[in-house]
DNA sequence: CTGGGCTATGTTAGCGGTAACGGCAGCGAT
DNA sequence: ATCGCTGCCGTTACCGCTAACATAGCCCAG
């Protein structure tokens, strides 16, 4: 594999050689390359013109560390192979756009360890801000957080104290809505399917809120599965078999989340049961996924790009309630019935 | 919300403070916490106690500009919300894991622009290699690449001129095996359902080994229907329904991702249609979603984790081959006739 | 023509670490 | 006693860039 004949893969460049190229002093070419400061337009244009002649790129940390600035923010999330987060993402991307700040992602996978550790790792970078999922962290990542002097926002969830700010729903209050809507459409013989992670909190938080709702009606889970680990359509129906063969009474299946739902609901269909007549179905969060389904699964959305962008918009300082920080934001997700309770 | 208690958010700490609490130099402390060279137990101790309990976080910024080392690689995808480069970096991730090396990921929706100015952001950062997905970049973005003096892989596809070294599958050659394994079962009136995507050159690879096969069979597509956007399961039966309305003779559908081939196949149960009898189906990328539908879809994977782990495995110069670069490693996908193919 | 206020550019001093080297005990071998 | 180690730790000189200040023209009011 011969490379293009660059004449020799030289160390690489710095200010100096655009300077020399062009003609004039470092601080004149950083000016120009930085759009700051007062500089001619024939300079100007001289300086670029070498910049892009010699392939100059510049050096971002040196950067960083003269000025004490980084135009970095961590963000910091369980997961990327679920549809949920990908979609907060897209609101942080979309939102620091043009803010000239740059998100950099580190994923968990649902370890609080890990997690400390990766933010130990982004801390280090000293970004301009923080986005971290959840509110639930080591004893030693809260005290990182608190003492990064730098703006904190807690996404997904605000059932708990947030270190600085927080944008998201409360869990428990959607596991109540549901229920309630759920109860309300007749259905009194309810089991639940979910994830198992022990630190899935938020799952963990609508369960709390959803069983809440049954107490207060008279009613306890009938009957309850979890999994971890796979594929999430294949363990919906499996858990679904489960749960309707050793429990034939059940009348309504509520899954922690549209994907295992999208499973079950594939199963029932498939062994002709009348949904919503014979079993209702619920899951969580609106994936899109959900509209190409044969039947629209109910579901409750979990405002995911508004609380990327919301996030993303506290760290970049534009935050219309205009505070410094230390808010906390709750975004209402509404409940989508779909087809799949009855009433 | 009232911060806890801490006397003072003091500017951020440096290694003098560490050094002044311990009562050794910078440089003893420096070693210490990056575990080099020889420093007795007890001062390692007394040092680390310090550092602790001051909260103190390093600052990578200046650690890389003295020591012109950086532990960041560069991952620049086209998208995170599909189901195959989530897996691309897991297998990225779970390699680089233990080498020290921390994958940074850029997303560039696609867009070659956007890909250039992702490229210069991150190479801004001078990370120790890039991993890049796909062959085809701006001039520009290929100039950086070549200047930039490190290690590049060019992931996913191999049907072209990489850079340096390159990891991934023909997909030309995949769009062939499918074809071929298509005919070979009998079908003719075969129609192409894909992303209209400009730049999505692997689906048009694949799209263009697909015809050259046809083409040597004599046959040529009966249609082709095209999308962008939206849910891709939805587009899927839309796309389908389209199709088979438009061209009732069609026989076997050819999906260019497992995703809308899924929507496909349940359009297709939903409306009675034999398959694979009637229709045939196949997609292509082998996710897991396919475990939970009603029917396996045929397909091909795309070896999406064992790239991630071997272009990871390059940059870290620990691949097998032991090469320094330039290496072009294909992998070779297999087929999956699932339920949708007769035969 | 002179001082003040531009504008366009250069100079200086770090930013917070680390590489490289130097120094100095302590200690066994000669 | 001398030498040469080895183990431990400090000093010095940057890394490549930018904040802050200094400087040099230049124009115009007084």
């Amino acid at each position: 594999m011969s490379k293009p004949p660059s004449p020799e893969p030289r160390r690489t460049l710095t200010l100096r050689d655009v300077s020399e190229a062009s003609g004039v002093s470092e601080m004149t070419v950083s000016r120009v390359l930085r759009n700051r400061g007062d500089v001619s337009e024939t300079t100007r244009e001289r300086v670029l013109e070498a910049a892009r002649r010699l392939g100059y790129v510049p050096n971002k940390i040196a950067g960083a560390l003269a000025s004490q600035r980084v135009n970095l923010v961590a963000v910091i999330i369980p997961s990327l192979s679920n549809m949920v987060f990908p979609e907060v993402m897209t609101g942080i991307s979309d939102t620091l756009e043009d803010t000239g700040l740059q998100p950099v992602v580190g994923v968990t996978n649902y370890s609080p360890d890990r997690e400390e550790s990766v933010l130990y790792e982004m801390l280090s970078w000293r970004p301009s801000g923080v986005i971290i999922a959840g509110l639930e962290h080591t004893e030693a990542a809260q005290a990182m957080l608190a003492q990064a002097g730098i703006p904190i926002v807690e996404i997904m969830d605000i059932d708990g104290n947030p270190v600085d700010s927080a944008v998201g729903i409360s869990h428990r209050r959607a596991g109540r809505q549901m229920a309630e809507a759920i109860i309300a459409a007749g259905y009194r013989n309810i089991a639940f399917l979910g994830t198992m992670m022990p630190y899935d909190h938020r799952a963990r938080k609508r369960l709390e809120g959803f069983e809440e709702a049954l107490a207060k009606a008279g009613l306890v889970l009938v009957d309850r599965e979890f999994y971890s680990g796979g594929s999430a359509l294949l363990k919906g129906r499996e858990m679904t078999e489960a749960v309707l063969t050793r429990s034939p009474q059940v009348d309504f299946l509520y899954y922690s989340n549209d994907m295992i739902g999208a499973g079950g609901l594939l199963y029932c269909l498939h062994k002709g049961i009348d949904v919503p007549g014979q079993i209702g179905l619920a899951g969580f969060n609106g994936v899109e996924l959900l509209d190409g389904l044969p039947r629209k699964l109910a579901t409750m959305d979990a405002c995911r790009l508004e609380i990327g962008r919301v996030a993303a918009e506290i760290i970049a300082g534009k935050h219309p309630s205009g505070q410094i920080g230390g808010e906390v934001i709750e975004l209402f997700p509404t409940l989508q019935k779909g087809d799949t309770i009855r009433g």
